[in-house]
DNA sequence: CGCCGAGTTGAACTGAATCAAGAAACGTGG
DNA sequence: CCACGTTTCTTGATTCAGTTCAACTCGGCG
């Protein structure tokens, strides 16, 4: 968890006594690779913050699988439609490699910013980041063409190439995985 | 501004009384038709919240013109990468309509955050809500065809197509002018 | 009026999808 | 540790959705 903290230092300039109740509401878990952390239909109660592994967010548009998200060491990962609103998820979450996570029930989060209302200010700038980066992704899918979508998340994310299948890199990219496999033969 | 806050009701459930302080900050503007609210290349020091007219936020990509946000009554507009991060931003804002406007500034809404930490969740909420909002439209551009990304805005904000020149209803949408053209002539 | 930008329509073109088939990598059980 | 079946990845040929280019119409505004 030290790691997610280091990575988000910025937030944490004004408070940085503030890991430590944070810490309180985490659970260590190990998850075997391949495993399903969330099903599409039910409501999405936990946050994960990765400490080793890799896992993705996908959902099935006419039965194909599509991955929208992916996240790795120091990143979290959530069904975000689902946590947020308390509705039932379209998105599902798989662990692409065996997982170590600190997990965070959405009861214990809402509990402590209500005890603590000082963490909802970690709570909007995580979240405004976590906006800004998203938006970046929707300008890309927007006016990039397939080669330069690939070439933005080699630059962007080098290691997701060595680590995800490319048939669901080819999905985020939005393009068949025989157009991936083209534009990567260069 | 009490539009604004109906729309974003379910926000304020906890904290009925947060207008107040929060209305304080916020200055009336009357904002002339085709005026640019934020230029790209400076850091933007405002949130607009809308009561009356259109806006957009657009930016260049090889020179053309790409409309990436649209905002009428009761939304909030700004250039996010920029608010954000108080960095340069890559976005301009125009307004599409003569606009009624509350603008809130960065400074007066940081101070706000520090000296009134209850807002904080206010904020905090309205990313959650607008993040939600942008993954769903990532997801349309990641999988759907032209028509259906079509049928989709007409379904979920049927009156921008009323008010949106049609050229950036295009680039909204990312096709070129012509075909949602053809799109719209069945 | 006449101009100019916005929108439409048609024809040719192209980037990427689809379809098909083979090669390589993976994992599971013997 | 190998054999075999399954999945993933590659390569080629064809097709198609959407772009590009060009010409024309319409509506607003000086």
């Amino acid at each position: 968890m030290i790691t997610f903290f280091e990575q988000n230092a910025s937030l944490f300039r004004d408070h940085p006594l503030i890991m430590e109740d944070f810490q309180e509401i985490m659970l260590f878990e190990k998850i075997p690779k391949h495993s399903i952390l969330h099903n599409e239909g039910s409501i999405c109660n936990y946050l994960y913050v990765i400490i080793s592994g890799m896992a993705r967010v996908f959902y099935y548009k006419d039965g194909k699988d599509i991955s929208c998200y992916f996240a790795a060491e120091q990143e979290t990962i959530t069904a975000i439609d689902s946590f947020v609103q308390r509705k039932r998820s379209k998105y599902n979450i798989e662990a692409l490699e065996e997982l170590e996570v600190f997990k965070v029930s959405y009861t214990d989060l809402e509990a402590l910013f209500e005890s603590h209302p000082e963490y909802e200010r970690f709570g909007r700038l995580f979240m405004e980041q976590s906006y800004v980066e998203l938006a970046e992704r929707l300008d890309d899918l927007q006016i990039k063409t397939a080669q330069e979508r690939y070439e933005t998340l080699l630059e962007k994310k080098p290691n997701y190439l060595n680590r995800i299948p490319l048939k669901h890199i080819a999905t985020f990219l939005n393009v068949t995985p025989e157009t991936l496999s083209r534009i990567r033969s260069k």
